[in-house]
DNA sequence: TCTGGGGTCCTAGGACCC
DNA sequence: TCTGGGGTCCTAGGACCC
């Protein structure tokens, strides 16, 4: 048996544990450079806000319901993250973080004990630790803990905990087919085109018909709803295959200048993590394109990608590497709106020398990144930087109504959160 | 004027091998 | 005039997830 916990609108919840007079209202919670929709409290569902919907399309509703609109708040969201899962292995060992906001856990470490029971007594504990409400759903696999996560969702009288029963058909009729996990917005469209429109109607499918009409993947999914398990559970995450670090800029970039430090940013940061996770990485590919929105000015859309020889993490070779594959795709007269790094074919094995590295120019670059990773955790994430990335921050993001981060910076601690003083 | 940033897996088709 | 049968690897595109 597995359960799934997920926070209820997660990234909302996090603004109003820190500002409690924002319980009730409608919140919003913005994308990089404040520019679409990526949270909604239910006030705001109700509203009409969805995820994806660029924000200046709003500015009328926003105005006239009072809204609460706010940048994301990464800091803030990740360490309140941290708290719910640490939170939640108190009561179970086996917790699979599945996404920032949920988890998988195996219950079967329970047995002879109510799950249901302690599932509850789970969701009162993080509510009052960390202040974040979840629901939980309770099932035989991973595809119908979803289901009943989905169900105690929308089902308040329920209180947060909702389990698969032994006869399943009147939960599974209430469930419509998007709104299976694994099923998308196509998948549904061709499923509705052929009569199936709830989880219900998709069990009573043939699996092997749905095989070849969609895929493998399509087909685990019906086999899950049925109560056979396919998707497995994954106490350690597998090891990344692919890394990528990409942002739209704040304001159209036409230079060279500008666009190689935004690129010389990225293999920084891409490094970074990659140094992080003890990998490194084969093939790197960057990219940079214009709007894809803006029907007037002229488009283009370029990438290359190159091997890197031999596989690297450190900073300064990723940077050369980008740069290098990105001058000669560079075109004068566009207004580039969004460049990336991505770094591929990643692995955790010893490095194989090529024939013309030197073993000390290798131990070098080593204790170099060592020596840059130390500086800049202790002293602030930027301190030591290489000079490709520039001074004038061209990847500075709009962020105009961010909150503090509360819980991982000491001076934007909460000073007072009742109202008093 | 303003539209996010990450990931995974599967399949089909082409190039190549014997 | 007639033209096999079996593999692997790579890539692009499309689906899904958060």
């Amino acid at each position: 048996m597995y359960a799934l916990a997920d926070c209820n609108n997660f990234y909302a919840s996090c603004e109003r544990v820190f500002e409690p007079h924002l319980e009730g209202r409608p919140v919003i919670v913005l994308s990089n450079n404040d520019g679409c929709v990526i949270a909604r409290s239910q006030e705001a569902k109700l509203l009409g806000f969805k995820v994806g919907d660029p924000i200046f399309k709003f500015k009328d509703v926003v105005k006239q319901h009072k809204v609460i609109v706010r940048s994301s708040n990464f800091a803030l969201y990740g360490d309140m993250s941290r708290r719910v899962m640490q939170t939640m292995r108190l009561f179970s060992p086996d917790v699979e973080v599945y996404s920032i906001d949920e988890a998988f856990i195996k219950l079967d470490g329970l047995k002879g004990r109510n799950y249901e029971e302690v599932m509850r007594q789970m969701r009162e504990a993080i509510l009052q630790w960390t202040g974040i409400p979840v629901s939980i759903g309770i099932g035989k696999t991973k595809t119908l803990a979803k289901l009943a996560n989905h169900y105690a969702k929308r089902t308040p009288e329920v209180g947060g905990v909702a389990k698969v029963p032994q006869k399943p058909d009147e939960m599974l009729k209430t469930v419509e087919i998007e709104d299976v996990w694994g099923i998308g917005r196509q998948w549904s469209k061709k499923l509705r085109n052929i009569g199936v429109s709830t989880a219900f109607d998709l069990v009573s499918v043939e699996p092997e018909s749905i095989r070849r009409s969609f895929n493998i993947v399509a087909m685990k999914t019906v086999m899950e709803l049925r109560g056979c398990t396919y998707f497995k559970f994954e106490q350690s995450p597998e090891q990344r295959k692919t890394l990528l670090r990409s942002r739209s800029f704040a304001n159209p970039v036409t230079s060279w200048q500008k666009l190689s430090e935004a690129i010389a940013s990225h293999a920084t940061r891409a490094s970074e993590k990659l140094r992080n996770e003890d990998l490194v990485a084969k093939v790197l590919r960057v990219f940079f394109h214009t709007s894809l929105y803006n029907r007037t000015d002229p488009r283009n859309s370029a990438h290359a990608t190159v091997e890197l020889i031999p596989p690297t993490n450190v900073t300064h070779t990723i940077i050369k590497a980008a740069l290098g594959a990105a001058k000669p795709i560079w075109k004068e007269g566009f207004k580039y709106k969004r460049a990336g790094v991505q770094l591929l074919d990643l692995s955790s094995g010893p490095v194989q020398c090529s024939l013309f590295d030197s073993q000390e120019g290798q131990d070098r670059d080593k204790r170099m990144m060592v020596l840059l990773d130390a500086v800049n955790a202790s002293m602030g994430a930027g301190t030591l930087h290489f000079a490709a990335t520039g001074f004038t921050n061209v990847m500075q993001m709009r962020q105009l109504r961010r909150s503090p981060r509360y819980t991982t910076h000491w001076d934007e601690l909460p000073k007072c959160l009742c109202g008093l003083d």
